[in-house]
DNA sequence: AAACTATTTGGCGAAATAACCAATTATTAA
DNA sequence: TTAATAATTGGTTATTTCGCCAAATAGTTT
């Protein structure tokens, strides 16, 4: 029953991914750092709602920051994430096909 | 502004797999089919709370399910899912840990 | 110091999610 | 056909999440 312990931890960290504007965000930040500013204009939302968005992926541990300036720049922490969101994909793609989704990553 | 409707889709996805109750529920499939009672006793809730979580996880496309008799045996419709929870793993292992996130899958 | 810009934080209402209970459906067995 | 079991569906309530606004913080420039 500490199974129960790990799996909040990782639906903790999922849930920091289960958003739309929080993909695009990873979509960006897959390219290299950006700050909060350019991601804004990418999610077009509100930059407090961004900000909220990023101190909640960093809080799960998908992200970092580092500030410059008036800036704060955002880079991703973890590299795998980018090939776990093709195995995602790979479910959206086969969505109403009844075979079994083989994905090779 | 059609990633945003990309990213829609896979947050339903994401979000289908952003629950303790329903990552328990993986892990066990991950050994091969199982019938909705016996998943009940794993995540120990209400009946209909489980087969709620079974029917949002079939359809975001993450099971496919088999009726037999009396019984409905769930199975995973998605392998790489498995390889996914890697990754979030070292998120969460590393989740303290300053360094960039580097897992191998 | 005052004005300006980028970001974060607190608070509030709206919407989405979760869990339970009760009722229903489907299948098997008596 | 009645009883029993497995599963699903509908309804209700409680909790969480979301997005905006306003206010606060931090760093820059004049």
């Amino acid at each position: 029953m500490e199974n129960n312990q790990r799996n909040i931890k990782r639906a903790d960290v999922i849930k920091a991914l289960a958003h739309p504007s929080r993909l695009a965000i990873i979509d960006r930040l897959e390219k290299g750092e950006a700050c909060v500013c350019e991601l804004q204009k990418i999610v077009n939302a509100d930059m407090s709602t961004v900000s909220k968005h990023l101190s909640l992926m960093k809080k799960a541990g998908l992200v970092e920051d580092r500030k410059e300036g008036l800036w704060v720049y955002y880079r991703l922490r973890v590299p795998c994430v980018i090939r776990f969101l093709d195995c995602i994909d790979a479910v959206v793609k086969n969505g109403n096909n009844p075979w079994s989704v083989v994905c090779d990553n």
